[in-house]
DNA sequence: GAGCACTGC
């Protein structure tokens, strides 16, 4: 939509997260600061010996279950469809004796408190229904709406047709293990709190028969594990090493309709998967009646549809189209406030800026009112949500509304201006009222200047049906919409527009090598990517030389796809042993991939300022984040009681304690690869040029050059964008050349996170990149002085050898 | 002289 009679929002854009700059308190411990991280905080409430997986234990081959009728020796046996109707599995559910623990045990009390509970879930309702479809056919779709209890459910139902814990399979490790049902998640905190939810409905432990897998924290056990949730990022991993995901006999794709990267990637992966493999099980399962267009890219598979559980809606849209959509929801809460039943509010909004100055507003507004009429109006608890937001005030959302102010006057009420984060992953119980202006910040990819970039947008059809569900949670609700019901139905799009379409792909195409994916243009993808983006990501792998000229991965591509990185990241990794710096490399990959370390809060801007100042380096922002990173782990030996110094400093301790986390996990895999851990000395003068250096490895095609007349102003190379340095950058003068992390596209063409590299460098490390024949105008004369200057000297070192 | 929508490895 976006044209004539939609509210014109002043574009905002900006690129993906990343950090800013600021003298070191003296200089960094010469000696390397070596992660300190040892235990995962994420594993301490688990034994030791159920942290990871293990890989060597023999298990012991148990007796048949009661539905594993006339198994044979014959290893495949086991996952020849049987013929499993719900009535068995009923039976067995409400037997005596679980099924599914590793020693026989009667089922507990609370077993059967909940599964009387599980029994008034939609789902359970269409079992027989389940079974039906699900042995028919090797792959199925599920719609499932809110509510209807499919992710605890459905993976359940397959493990009672396959009691697969009964069924242990010597693996390519030559371990004896179950083979697993596996159910991706999108998120995180998803896959590990329903994992939780359904270790308890199937009365086994956590971590032992039901777990789950998220970066940094394996809740499995190699040897007992039979039903594990995932992220989808981490099932996307285990393929790039195990290309028939021979572990698994059922994959459960999980929330498909969000159309993640991941999500559409392993999507046409298991189809090419589940052709060469019978015995694989597919279940995709989507919240939305797009499953039309799921089942047709999976040959017409069969499709069950299932209910939900919510309250009804009722919607209202504008009559006229408004022209300030910020003030109009401003209005909107207050007309509810004053107007309708009790009953707590949800307003989307786009970003941090927008929602806290919506709040700022609305609790003037509302005071005002309360105060002028105690009689009509309660008092209004405004709540900003938004990821940004430090954990203990996101948590201000589940705070109740505020009591009456006076006995028997008017309730008071609570409103909740959120980004998306409230569309799909918070939920907010007692929401009656949903406030939806249509619009949201979207990354968007132009592949031609190679820049993502985040632009408000008008939201999708779907995503106006999902916030408006957010009001039926708990009760009926209402939905106000300020737009018309007319550019609701001939403007919004019917979906938001999947990842795959919206991203630079650098990275997916290393991993779909990695896959074993030959024909990366062929590949068949749900919705393909426009052809120019491929071609992007093939040219950039093909200059930091993880592809061949074949387009083939070189043993260089191989390591890189290992690493959870950008590709220009893990090329610059992988290089720095070469340039003894390693350990600095390791620390300033850590810190680019986290959120901004830098804090700078509205009330103490110029002390946020001054306290990065005294972090900067001159030579450049990735040189300031690695003295951040030093000084924090000097300063700070005890990560849980580092909030202190951290906060003194302007510092995040939230991102710093997950750059140290990544830190780790990206020494792990440099150890993994004999990729050697050193440091030059801290005395010498190349201890910071080399890390120059091996930066220019990687981020080689990130470089911009100084226009020849204005002061501070920089064109790109190749894409002659002109850029200036982000204000932000504790870069002390103007280089030549300088070396970029991101280009943000703002008020103005931003880069930030830069360094000062010299042409020399440039030549000698990217001479594919850097030469007379790809390079035009200034830069190409520069290379040639450069070369000229090159040939004289090894000629006066020739002559004077000779 | 500015601003991290949201995930994930």
């Amino acid at each position: 939509m976006a044209s004539s009679d939609r509210p014109a929002k002043r574009s905002k854009m900006e690129n993906g997260g990343g950090s800013s700059a600021a003298a070191p308190p003296g200089p960094p411990p010469s000696k390397p600061v070596h992660s300190a991280a040892k235990e995962n905080p994420y594993l301490s409430h688990l034994p030791p010996e159920q942290r990871f997986t293990r890989g060597d234990a023999e298990g012991s081959e148990r007796g048949a279950g009661p539905l594993a009728n006339g198994r044979s020796g014959n290893p495949l046996d086991g996952f020849i469809p049987r013929q499993v109707v719900g009535s068995q599995v009923r039976s067995v559910m409400e037997g005596g004796i679980n099924p599914f623990s590793i020693t026989p045990t009667p089922f507990s009390k609370k077993y059967k408190d909940i599964l009387n509970k599980r029994k008034e879930l939609p789902v359970y309702a269409q079992m027989d229904e389940f079974y039906e479809k699900f042995q028919e056919s090797q792959t199925m779709v599920m719609i499932g709406e809110t509510g209807s209890g499919k992710t605890t459910q459905i993976p359940q139902f397959v493990a009672y047709s396959d009691l697969p814990q009964t069924r242990k399979v010597k693996g390519p490790d030559g371990v004896l293990a179950p083979r697993m049902i596996a159910c991706t998640q999108p998120r995180r905190v998803a896959a590990m709190s329903v994992a939780k939810r359904v270790a308890e409905e199937m009365d086994v432990s956590l971590g032992k028969e039901v777990g789950y897998t998220i970066r940094f924290e394996d809740a499995t056990d190699r040897r007992t594990t039979f039903l594990k949730y995932m992220t989808d990022g981490m099932l996307l991993r285990e393929a790039m090493n195990d290309h028939n995901l021979e572990r698994y006999s059922c994959i459960i794709l999980d929330e498909a309709h969000e159309r993640t990267l991941a999500t559409d990637i392993l999507m046409g992966l298991l189809k090419e998967i589940t052709a060469r493999r019978k015995d694989l099980k597919l279940i995709v399962m989507s919240a939305t009646l797009d499953a039309l267009k799921f089942q047709k890219y999976f040959n017409d598979a069969p499709l069950l549809r299932v209910p939900g559980r919510t309250f009804p809606v009722e919607t209202f849209y504008t009559q006229e189209p408004e022209p300030d959509y910020l003030e109009a929801a401003i209005r909107t809460v207050l007309m509810i406030h004053q107007a309708e039943d009790p009953g707590d509010i949800l307003v989307f909004l786009t970003g941090e800026e927008e929602i806290e100055d919506a709040c700022r507003k609305i609790k003037a507004e509302a005071d005002d009112l309360a105060s002028k009429s105690p009689d009509l109006c309660g008092p209004l608890k405004v709540v900003p949500l938004y990821s940004s937001l430090p954990p203990a005030q996101q948590q201000r959302i589940f705070e109740p509304a505020p009591a009456a102010l006076y006995e028997g006057g008017p309730p008071g009420r609570k409103v909740v201006i959120s980004t998306n984060i409230a569309e799909t992953s918070l939920t907010i119980d007692g929401i009656v009222y949903v406030v939806d202006p249509g619009f949201s910040k979207q990354k968007v990819y132009n592949p031609r200047i190679r820049v993502e970039s985040l632009l408000v947008s008008p939201i999708s059809k779907a995503s106006a049906q999902q916030r408006a569900g957010r009001a039926g949670r708990t009760r009926p609700g209402k939905c106000f919409r300020l737009y018309t019901e007319k550019d609701f139905i001939s403007e919004l799009i019917e979906q938001t527009y999947p990842e795959i379409l919206r991203s630079n792909l650098a990275n997916t195409v290393l991993e779909l090598k990695k896959l074993g994916v030959d024909n990366l243009v062929t590949f068949d993808y749900m919705d393909p990517p426009a052809p120019e983006t491929i071609m992007r990501a093939l040219e950039l792998l093909n200059y930091l030389g993880a592809f061949d000229d074949e387009g083939n991965l070189t043993p260089l591509g191989e390591i890189m796809a290992e690493f959870p990185l950008d590709p220009q990241l893990s090329k610059m990794l992988i290089v720095s042993p070469e340039f003894r710096c390693s350990n600095e490399i390791l620390t300033i990959a850590a810190m680019l991939s986290v959120p901004n370390v830098f804090l700078r809060p509205n009330f103490a801007k110029q002390q946020a300022d001054a306290a990065r100042a005294e972090f900067a380096h001159p030579d450049g922002d990735h040189l300031t984040l690695l003295n951040v990173y030093h000084a924090y782990k000097t300063n700070c030996p005890d990560p849980s009681t580092g909030s202190n110094w951290c906060w003194q400093n302007y510092l995040s301790h939230r991102s710093l304690i997950q750059a140290d986390n990544v830190r780790s996990q990206l020494q792990r895999t440099m150890e993994r690869f004999d990729l050697d851990l050193v440091s030059t000395d801290f005395s010498s003068k190349d201890y910071y040029t080399n890390i120059q250096r091996a930066l220019t490895c990687g981020f080689f095609m990130q470089v911009a050059h100084k226009e020849g007349g204005s002061k501070g102003s920089y064109t790109t190379i190749k894409d002659n964008q002109i850029v200036s340095p982000h204000p932000s950058s504790c870069l002390s003068h103007s280089p030549e050349y300088l070396l970029y992390h991101e280009f943000v596209l703002t008020t103005r063409n931003y880069v930030r996170t830069i360094t000062d590299v010299r042409l020399e460098w440039l030549v000698e490390y990217a001479p594919a990149y850097y030469n007379t024949m790809n390079m035009e105008g200034e830069i190409k004369r520069q290379i040639m002085a450069l070369e000229q200057r090159k040939g004289k000297k090894d000629k006066k070192k020739k002559d004077t050898q000779g």
